[in-house]
RNA sequence: GGGCCUUUAGCUCAGCUGGUUAGAGCGCGCCUCUGAUAAGGGCGAGGUCUCAGGUUCGAAUCCCGAAAGGCCCA
């Protein structure tokens, strides 16, 4: 069958007929008997190399290999920080895991064994709240009438929701963690060992009841979380009053002090003033005899434009300790109060400067009264009323007293002034009520007591990045407050204490022993939740007689986190061994957000249990964000879901993408496209290159070792000491936890290796027979592949497989079966050269300028040039040319290469002083040092310097001299050469053609019409040929002038010309007005 | 309101301790090369280095403000 079409090539018509009917069956170049490698198409199905390399991994068990089975090597510790599956892995845990990943499979490389032990975050409100919405609750008291073990077994099975679709994504993305062995937070023994800590603490003294302020509900009768109180912020109008307080020891003298919560003042204790802020004694006018304290800056606001006398200035510092006559009376006080004291907090925003302090009703308010021992005055009840003690207004909603209590301070000539503001105040998510502030009686753990050796023991951490350890985790630990750890809820684990309902008597439980000892009643079967232990009840040891019951609170779960390296073995009850062996970890890593959780619950457990950190190195990450920057939420609808980008782009390349976009520490925007882009410039780079060699090695049936003896040239030592340095760096990398050091530079290599080493290698592996330079070529790309594949073996677990699969065990049966179990490779420093590589670099500028000039003269780089020249800018670079002659000829085709010489005529010179040496040297001199070198003779001065020579200038009658690197030298060509320049140097093309250039020229349109020709006909790249053409006289006589070149470029065996050349395909073209027509026919073997 | 971080080309990012004319990749337009390549090479368009002060012979870089975004805390 014939078929005959037009191809359009290069703008000209390109006439083709071909039989389809011979083709059959023979375009593959596969794998006959005898080929070491498995056949590589250049097409690469990423998703589908992944899913077999998933699969042979779980076949082979590589992953049980490279941790259970190396158990006896040095541990190289990292812990897991536990998600909760009660929701869908996102983009932004595919991160996390990715970085998780790469430094023990590194360390595992280097020969550590690395215990990978998942684990599971199960307690919480996140949990809880997802059943109550399921089950259709709005509020707590539901929860108790419900059941609290009924409740709780619903929040058990919650937490698991999405663990499947957590181990499929994992698997995935290959981050390898043992789920089987994965300690779960709500198992009897991981409790049991969080039960220990907190009796650890517990005996230290550092555990204690307090109070606590928090957002709290009246009508649901409950605090809420931070993430419940963000999300019901509004703008609301409340009163803005300012009262007077009478000081005690100071004749007609008060305090300014301004609220927007009348409510609150009935509880006042103290007012507060800020240390460094100026306040002054005034008076007006009007009332000389009544003077009033206030900050300075805020008189305008209060006084307005009211005429002042300003009796004195004070310091905060100097009020601290006035004391005043409380506006209400109707508490009693344990403990002194109603004086000054100082605080940092109080701002000159607005008010007065002086802060009227209620420390149940107000964070800060309570941390002064802490620092003073001031008493708390509870004066509203659960229900958001006043107290009894509040006689006038007990039982009445706080909130709605207000205008009640203007009206008596108005009464009592103590309102000074009483206005309304709008501002933003927190309302309850679900009812709108306004919430208040309020102290709530609760557990917390005394960090402030370790403060000091939190920061201390932080010092030694390696924080990446650095700025987290003395920036926003330092500052953190130095602004350290008590650990409020009870929370009034239901799942999660039980704050172990027991108190005596008769004596007050406080017993913490440290284990399920002791409990059956204090009962008399073995309770190692007890499940360790509420409700059940809050039924577990004993004698008071104090007292004898009372009833011991456990507090209501279960704990904060950061608590249980932060437990893990603990409890993830039940230490101290059993594994005390692997307790020791995996702690402190040497590598933990979880995004910048845990600076607040997870890093501070780790390290504040450990400190006060170990005096100790429990991590020694640490990656945070940033977010990912969206394509605009915005974060990701399911509200804007803006989210990633992960496995849109791994079904389209493969995991590799989203790994790749995660390490490579932006260093750890910064927050990234964003988009499937990015990940496609590392699909295409950097894995299909190293595919193709992987492809090539392994398609021209089969051909040549080349094996590693064999052959002629390898004789390396300056192209494969530049490689190798590339690769070596390569190594080098990135083996560095990884062991300093640089994630960007420990890639880029892979993808800088890989770019060179093909678009560099392998473009001017090419020829060197398409020649036919054996010789020292195949055999150095293919030793010298063998190596770099199969040490690339090592050092992606941590980064992008996939290809790196298939590569060391295919390149390494198919040729060394006896090596480790997976790239994950080889050897990390180590780095031969006498390969390294230095000079060599800055050299080619050199080779590199100057064969693109070459290109550039040739694009300029319009020139096309198939027509051969008799010579280029180049000019470099420095005396130590003008061996290069020379040097690498071989290869700038062959990549600009040209006959020829010389350096431009300062004696020629093609060109002149201009001097660059260089303004980092003289500005260095020279300081402020620098400018007039700069002149007189551009005065200087050029072309002279010029000539002395690339000798490496100095020259002297004068300035203001001083002689300096000017040497050879402190000025560049830029060569600038005449009329008549075609250029290009970039900074010092310049390549210039001699662009006269002799005829025999031309038949060159010609002879090589051809060969490219003839390889056009044979790959459309479907011939293997090995495939022999006879070749048969028809020419117009001219090409006639160029194609018999090169017919031994024509030959040999497309294997043809015979070339004929024929009035009528038909075959297997033929082909017809015009071209530099020329005619052509040829037709090839394949020879079979043999 | 406080702390920490980020801000460089349309996009994603480099720019080391201050030092030539601020770079790369992607994208875009034109040209070119090609028997490994979804590629490669060349040219071009595209930048008040977020803004405003200051230090310096010299600032994207150091200092002080401000703005926008992110995270944490309040």
């Amino acid at each position: 069958m014939w078929m005959g079409f037009f191809i359009i090539l290069s703008g000209k018509i390109l006439i083709m007929t071909f039989k389809f009917s011979i083709m059959n069956g023979k375009r593959q170049l596969i794998a006959h008997g005898g080929c070491m490698f498995k056949a590589v198409s250049s097409k690469l199905n990423s998703v589908e190399l992944e899913e077999a390399q998933l699969k042979f991994w779980k076949e082979k068990q590589i992953f049980k290999k490279s941790s259970d089975d190396r158990k006896d090597r040095k541990p190289f510790v990292m812990f897991e920080g536990p998600p909760t599956a009660n929701g869908l892995p996102g983009i932004h845990h595919v991160i996390g895991r990715v970085y998780k990943d790469m430094f023990p499979r590194y360390k595992t490389m280097r020969g550590y064994w690395v215990d990978r032990r998942g684990g599971w975050d199960t307690h919480g409100l996140p949990v809880e709240i997802e059943v109550e919405k399921k089950l259709g609750f709005t509020n707590k008291g539901q929860i108790e009438a419900y059941g609290i073990d009924k409740f709780n077994e619903h929040c058990k099975e919650s937490a698991f929701t999405y663990i499947q679709e957590w181990e499929k994504i994992t698997e995935r993305i290959a981050y390898w963690v043992d789920f089987d062995r994965a300690y779960i937070t709500y198992k009897n023994e991981y409790i049991e060992s969080v039960w220990w800590l907190l009796k650890s603490i517990w005996e230290k003294e550092l555990l204690y009841q307090g109070y606590k302020v928090v957002p709290y509900c009246p009508r649901c009768g409950t605090p809420l979380s931070d993430h419940e109180v963000s999300q019901g912020y509004a703008d609301t109008e409340d009163p803005s009053i300012t009262v007077r307080m009478k000081l005690l020891d100071e004749e007609d003298t008060w305090l300014l002090v301004w609220t927007t919560t009348p409510w609150t003042l009935p509880s006042n204790v103290a007012v507060a003033a800020h240390p460094e802020v100026d306040y002054v004694l005034v008076s007006t006018e009007a009332k000389p005899n009544e003077k009033y304290y206030l900050a300075k800056e805020l008189i305008p606001m209060v006084f307005g434009e009211e005429p002042l006398n300003i009796l004195k200035t004070v310091k905060g510092t100097e009020l601290e300790g006035k004391r005043y006559d409380p506006l209400f009376k109707f508490m009693p006080l344990e403990k002194p109060a109603h004086y000054v004291v100082n605080a940092d907090y109080v701002t000159t925003s607005d008010g007065t400067g002086l802060v009227h302090i209620a420390p149940a009703f107000g964070l800060d308010d309570m941390e002064v009264s802490k620092k003073y021992d001031l008493p708390v005055l509870i004066t509203v009840k659960d229900d958001g009323s006043f107290v009894d003690d509040v006689s006038p207004w007990a039982g009445q909603f706080v909130k709605n007293v207000d205008p009640a209590i203007i009206k008596d301070l108005f009464d009592r000539e103590l309102m000074v002034k009483s206005e309304r503001m709008t501002h933003n105040y927190p309302f309850c998510w679900r009812c709108k009520t306004p919430l208040l502030y309020m102290a709530r009686p609760t557990w917390f753990i005394r960090t402030t007591a370790v403060r000091h050796r939190l920061v201390e023991i932080n010092q030694n951490i390696n924080w990446l990045p650095e700025h987290i350890k003395t920036g926003r985790f330092g500052n953190w630990l130095e602004n350290n407050i008590d650990w409020a750890i009870g929370r009034n809820r239901y799942w999660a684990t039980p704050l172990p204490m027991w108190v005596c309902e008769d004596c007050g008597h406080q017993h913490c439980v440290g284990s399920l022993d002791e409990l059956s000892e204090l009962t008399g009643e073995d309770q190692s079967q007890l499940d360790m939740h509420r409700p059940y232990v809050d039924d577990i009840h004993f004698d008071c040891p104090a007292c004898k007689n009372g009833k011991m019951s456990r507090v209501p609170e279960v704990i904060d779960v950061w608590f249980d986190s932060g437990a893990m390296p603990v409890a993830q073995w039940h230490y101290p009850f059993e594994n005390e061994a692997e307790f020791k062996k995996q702690f402190p970890a040497d590598f933990i890593c979880e995004a910048i957000d845990q600076t607040r959780g997870w890093f501070y619950s780790l390290l504040a457990i450990s400190t006060m249990v170990f005096d100790s950190t429990s991590y020694e190195n640490v990656i945070c990450y940033g977010h990912i964000l969206d394509g605009e920057g915005k974060k990701m939420s399911k509200h804007v609808g803006n989210v990633v879901n992960p496995w849109d980008v791994i079904d389209k782009h493969g995991a590799d390349a989203t790994r790749w993408y995660m390490y490579t976009a932006t260093p750890p520490g910064n927050s990234r925007n964003f988009s499937i496209d990015l990940v496609g882009e590392v699909l295409r410039t950097f894995t299909l780079t190293l595919w193709n290159t992987y492809s090539f060699f392994v398609t021209y090695a089969n051909l040549d049936q080349w094996k590693p070792g064999e052959g002629e003896p390898a004789l390396y040239s300056d192209l494969d030592k530049w490689l190798l000491s590339s690769l070596e340095t390569l190594v080098k760096d990135v083996t560095e990398a990884f062991e300093s936890y640089d994630v960007i050091g420990a890639t880029r530079p892979i993808e800088a290599f890989v770019d060179q290796l093909s678009n560099w080493y392998l473009r001017r290698s090419r020829r060197r592996f398409w020649k036919s027979g054996a010789d020292a330079d195949k055999t150095a070529a293919y030793e010298t790309l063998y190596k770099a592949l199969v040490t690339l594949s090592k050092l992606l073996a941590p980064t992008m677990p996939f290809i790196a497989e298939e590569l060391y699969q295919n390149l390494v065990l198919s040729v060394e049966p006896e090596a480790p079966e997976s790239v994950h179990l080889a050897d990390w490779p180590s780095v031969d420093e006498s390969l390294i050269d230095a000079k060599l590589n800055r050299d080619m670099n050199v080779v590199m500028k100057l064969a693109s300028l070459g290109h550039a000039a040739r694009a300029k003269s319009s020139v096309k780089v198939r027509q051969p040039l008799s010579e280029a020249a180049f000019a470099v800018g420095s005396a130590d670079e003008t061996d290069i040319v020379h040097h690498f002659a071989d290869i700038l000829q062959d990549e600009l085709n040209v006959k020829s290469v010389s350096l431009l010489s300062a004696s020629g005529d093609a060109v002149d010179y201009r001097l660059n002083p260089l303004p980092k040496q003289l500005g260095q040297k020279y300081k402020g001199l620098s400018p007039k040092v700069r002149q007189a070198i551009l005065n200087l003779p050029a072309r002279e001065s010029a000539e002395k310097l690339l000798a490496g020579q100095s020259v002297s200038i004068v300035i203001d009658g001083e002689s300096y001299e000017v040497e050879a690197d402190e000025v560049e030298v830029i060569t600038e060509s005449r009329a008549g050469y075609e250029v290009a320049a970039d900074g010092a140097y310049l390549a210039a093309l001699v662009t006269t053609l002799s005829p025999e250039l031309i038949n060159e020229g010609l002879a090589r349109e051809v060969v490219r019409r003839v390889q056009a020709l044979r790959k459309d006909a479907g011939l293997d790249i090995a495939d022999r040929i006879h070749l048969y053409y028809h020419a117009s006289p001219r090409l006639a006589e160029a194609i018999e002038a090169n017919r031994e070149y024509i030959a040999s470029e497309t294997l043809s065996l015979a070339l004929e010309s024929s009035a009528e050349p038909q075959g297997l395909a033929t082909a017809q073209d015009r071209f530099d007005g020329e005619e052509l027509k040829i037709a090839v026919l394949k020879v079979e073997k043999e």
